[in-house]
DNA sequence: TTCTTGTCACCTAGGTGTTAATAT
DNA sequence: ATATTAACACCTAGGTGACAAGAA
């Protein structure tokens, strides 16, 4: 069985409507994608991968005004199907579920002609990052039972929508948000907000006390709360009188 | 079959009379130990470890006035003796073939309780490092046949001095060598000079012009020359008028 | 308009020798 | 005297979103 790890940071993204950064060079994943493993055999091989399917055949916009995801058309021609390998691979059942797996070496590209190796999406579609464990079959005919020999785990809340800039990012010229429940905005919290409160590589971009979020990183809670907080005023609140 | 990987610069260090710093926390070795390996059984798992033995029962101390190292009585006790798996361990021989195998996760330190799991040495005390390859035999009576089934590799230009802070350093108050020819420095250059034109995260020690030497940067050709012609003309040359 | 690209300041993370202070 | 330690400026290497300019 997979646990997926920082499943509360997905959530909160999620509930956002998580938005990946593609470039022509391959950006990372944030949330990286991140699992436990139970219940593997310790001494046994496994080839650990991810690759990532369409969420439906749409495209997408990203309408300011209302703050929210609108259809655009039909999907644009399906990119080239890739798989990441985990670059640990392969490795015994003992080396995977003694620590974190992490797939922090995965990039995601819009480059067509991409030769790295990196996975190739298109911009302004939802993907559903998937999660594979292949066992390394000793037997001389393993072909055979290639149907068996592998299990395929997914977590709904790390679907995304790939994203050359991020869109989930400013409120349009309006300034106030007309109908929140059909959003897919819950809240004043924009992508970027939690992207810069959550990723320490951003922390360039923190305005927050920098003194502040030590003392409230307790197990459990999460380190957004001084983001949270600040995501209460700004002009797009339909709080502001 | 072994082959070391960046002879010429182990031999450049050889000829100084190598030292690696030693630090409480743990120092990386520079130059890196690095292999390329030939013949392995491309399927069969194998682990790559690495031990250091001292080369004599001796303790130096360095003469600054001869520029030279001197003997300064029986070796310390021992170190625990300590092994660096590879942390690529196990894997197979196709995958430690295909490219070099680098040590670079290897670390030095003088702390004798270490609990980082780094090599343990003593300061001022001269180290032969060894590399060994362990075929992990799939047989069930397998430490039977530990004798066979693994093959010490050394290379003599690797040797060095455990030193917390570099010895070869500069020249005494007398700013003139005596005996050259008996001396492990046969040159002007200094160890921390070759290791400032060598190791880029010397970089910033560097006072060479910027520009200079990706020019000289051939293939075959070290990068080292623009360090070597400075050398010609310190305090301590011995063609000083 | 809408989307994409390249550059940039600002980070994380960690490897250098230097230097001054401190052991021993 | 000699050896060790810790702080430090300066690097390598690379991951951020912001922003301005460009493309469709």
């Amino acid at each position: 069985s997979v646990q997926l790890e920082m499943k509360a940071l997905w959530d909160e993204f999620n509930q956002l409507g998580t938005e990946m950064i593609v470039t022509k060079a391959g950006r990372r994943m944030f949330p990286t994608f991140q699992v436990k493993l139970f219940g593997m055999d310790p001494m046994a091989d496994y080839m650990l991968l991810m690759d990532f399917v369409p969420v439906d055949d749409k495209r997408y916009r990203y309408a300011f005004h209302s703050s929210s995801w609108l259809v655009a058309g039909k999907a644009d021609p399906a990119t080239p199907g890739r798989v990441h390998y985990h670059p640990d691979s392969p490795a015994k059942g003992a080396q995977w579920m003694k620590q974190i797996v992490s797939f922090d070496k995965l990039k995601l590209t819009n480059n067509l002609l991409d030769d790295n190796g990196h996975i190739i999406l298109n911009s302004m579609h939802r993907y559903q990052p998937r999660f594979h464990v292949v066992y390394v079959d000793p037997r001389k005919d393993s072909e055979k039972y290639a149907e068996e020999n592998f299990k395929t785990f997914v977590f709904e809340e790390t679907r995304f929508t790939a994203v050359t800039a991020y869109q989930n990012h400013r409120a349009g010229p309006a300034s106030y948000q007309v109908d929140l429940s059909s959003s897919n905005c819950q809240c004043g919290l924009k992508i970027t907000q939690l992207k810069i409160a959550s990723n320490p590589f951003a922390k360039g971009f923190r305005d927050c006390d920098p003194e502040d979020w030590p003392r409230n990183h307790r197990p459990g809670a999460l380190p957004l709360m001084s983001a949270f907080a600040r995501s209460r005023n700004p002009v797009t609140s339909p709080t502001q009188p």
